[in-house]
DNA sequence: AGCTAAGCGAGACGGTACGTCCAGTCTTTCG
DNA sequence: CGAAAGACTGGACGTACCGTCTCGCTTAGCT
């Protein structure tokens, strides 16, 4: 009954802030200046995103979006290149720098804030999803040992991932992908 | 001929600090209060640390300074009973939440800061020598392949931790320590 | 031909402006809270006032609608006391708290805004004109001199009462009323 | 002990709040672009004013400091030409629309805040102080009825000038002044 | 009876200023 | 020179209101 939100605001605030987020980091994204950029009142943004944070949760997610479930089939190595793909796929998204920064930053305000948790939990969990398809797939077919725990495996493959995006800032490269898969799956089979 | 520094100062702020940080995080700690608070003037503590990331990164160097490598011997089980022994210190060390809040904290502060970076660093790698150090005697003794990748297995193993610590929030006992090194070396004998 | 406006709604609303008005003075007084309160929608208020300054301006128009010009004939004493009357409903209505703070802030309106000035102009202007009307009297019944300028006198006595709510902040009884007027006339007979 | 106020800045910020104020009003003075005017921190404003209100009394208060107590001598024609000067003063300081305007603002602040209340009423008693030591002379001399109450006389006169500043926006010139002490002391001698 | 212009509730929007918070630097006086 | 105290710069944050706008719905009164 009320007039409705222009919903272009917000892809163009998003845009914008995704923009800005990968070209300047976290804190190159200025609230006031972005609100300037896109031709919009400070308060629109924050009508929508209750924070900074917020918003920069609400651009992750967009980014999130996009990856999806490769599936080859039920042999033995298609769930390794199944599982390869999605590896490679994580590691070519979080290699570049402003991508580990503004994970580092989710990951803090995660920590700070339960509200940004839960969405961010949510974006996790989708991702988690598209793995254990696979590995049920593989453990389904006989491809991996039937009693396997695929949580501890996705925890090896993604924490190693994440672990060298947040930690050790080491290179993350197919190479390294495919490295991982395999010695992760070495006992697996 | 000069005034010397007042020694004690450093050590009252950083537990001071330490204090703060477990209770309140990164955000929580602020430098004002902070010198007040241990009554101390705020130019007393930037002369010792040029940044409130520095001094976290005092901070943590002081908790981590605590664990110690384990040696148990050589026998196949030992390195097992070894790394299991680290992977559980460390879920003890990281599960309560202020912790994992830090961590957050410090790996931002890490992407953020290159100065940080390297302090951190050198930190990490501290730990990782200890590991590197045990997986070694495995090799050696046979106990573990000798074409093993150590990196690779430190990152699975650390990753997951560091995984669940970060991202997924999952929780960390002794339980999944085992479980996580039994896993992680199954394809290492 | 159209739907015509809620009649009901003006008095709703300026009642309630009046109350807040009164309560919580001019700053108190917020338009989207105003229409909440009243169970109006904002473009309702906004549709019969330009602006929340007129709106007040219509709140102290029905204020003043109700104190009259006394009229108790033409002997000398009467017009003193006429005055003495008309003074006195003066100080009774603008000594509490609430009403001063109303008056500065209306005061403060009329110079900011034209449009406001107008209104509020003709508001004192229908107050003074029936102080005129006694003085008038007066001089035409010889009780007071003919010479006299109505409108240094009129300054006099309403300038005093205001003098004290806007600017010394100092009471305004009964008392003062008429000594006021005695003082004013002494040299006017 | 610690690095003083830079009292410089003070006057700086006064003088350039003072312009502003002159030129474009309450509403025109911006704190933001005042302080990037003079060359300073929004703060540093701030630490010493903790509103723009209190910084506004300020303002005044220093533009009361400028005037003072005429005296010409005991005779009658003197107490008068004593008054009409102080009067023909105020009005000369009060008629330009943008002092008016701040007085107006400055009678609702006053009236909104206890804190700027207290700083007014002191700065309105001196200015009475000077017309009192008048009266009193004039009293004292018996160029003025020993039974006066200066209180009222000064309301009628300062009543006046303020009445026509804040409600009827009437002129304020020489002939006003001088017709005003004229009329008020009529009664007086 | 139906068309239509205006009223209405709801709430989004642009715009503008406010006052607050912190990091890091600078300045002063004392020991 | 070190330390205490605290002023200062600089920059962002989130909030508060005003007055305007845009919906979809409702209601006279003219045709």
């Amino acid at each position: 009954m009320a007039r409705p939100r222009n919903t272009e605001s917000d892809g163009l605030i998003l845009a914008a802030a995704a923009d800005t987020l990968l070209r300047s980091g976290y804190d190159g994204l200025v609230v006031d200046e972005l609100a300037r950029t896109v031709g919009v009142a400070k308060t629109t943004v924050y009508r929508r995103w209750p924070t900074k944070n917020h918003l920069v949760v609400s651009v992750i997610a967009g980014w999130q979006a996009d990856a999806d479930v490769p599936d080859s089939g039920d042999a033995a190595d298609d769930v390794v290149d199944d599982l390869t793909a999605i590896v490679t796929g994580m590691c070519r998204a979080l290699d570049p720098a402003p991508m580990r920064r503004l994970v580092a930053e989710l990951a803090a305000a995660r920590l700070r804030d339960d509200d940004i948790a839960s969405s961010i939990d949510a974006l996790w969990a989708e991702r988690r999803a598209a793995t254990a398809t696979v590995l049920a797939r593989g453990m389904a077919s006989g491809a991996l040992r039937a009693d396997l725990d695929p949580e501890l495996v996705m925890d090896q493959l993604a924490g190693a991932v994440y672990y060298r995006v947040l930690i050790t800032g080491a290179v993350l490269d197919q190479d390294y992908a495919r490295a991982l898969v395999r010695t992760a799956l070495a006992g697996a089979r």
